[in-house]
DNA sequence: GCCAACGTTGGC
DNA sequence: GCCAACGTTGGC
């Protein structure tokens, strides 16, 4: 089993959206590292932490459960779609998604700062590559990240 | 294959 | 809104 942490504006799909939601698709990724860790690595019952960006408290908001592995992402061929991309066809897949359900909301957010001062998380991936919107995490980290949120 | 120009992300 | 860091595109 591995963990991962995944980026998200909240305004668009935060926490909160997942916890009605239940279960959802994780999609609109469009970078290619982290495509391949979609496509690749994330496996059904991988433990996802939920990161809020761009907006008033950054930082790790909640968990979810990997509930499909990778298959592709049905935006790309739906030029309705933000996400849509003409070079994406059926038989040649661009971008995949994976499906993740609502695990726990935290009932404070892991601040950023708390994660740039917290000597265990110091190696985060997330503080390494900070474009990078699907990174692994490593279950000492997560550990350490359990010990420090508010339930 | 290099690299300049350009576009995007994301913290502040 | 600014801007640094980084990813992508496209000419050569």
């Amino acid at each position: 089993m591995n963990y991962w942490l995944f980026k998200t504006e909240p305004d668009v799909f935060g926490i909160e959206h997942l916890r009605k939601d239940k279960v959802a698709p994780w999609d609109g990724v469009r970078n290619y590292t982290a495509r391949n860790f979609l496509r690749d690595d994330v496996k059904v019952g991988d433990e996802v932490l939920i990161y809020h960006s761009s907006c008033k408290i950054t930082g790790i908001a909640g968990i979810a459960t990997v509930t499909k592995a990778g298959y592709p992402d049905p935006a790309q061929f739906n030029p309705e779609s933000d996400y849509y991309d003409p070079k994406a066809t059926q038989d040649t897949p661009r971008w995949f998604c994976v499906d993740v359900a609502f695990k726990e909301q935290f009932s404070a957010v892991l601040p950023l700062k708390t994660i740039k001062t917290t000597e265990a998380l110091s190696e985060m991936v997330l503080l390494k590559q900070s474009r990078l919107s699907v990174s692994p995490v490593t279950k000492s980290e997560f550990q350490t990240i359990l010990k420090l949120i508010t339930r």
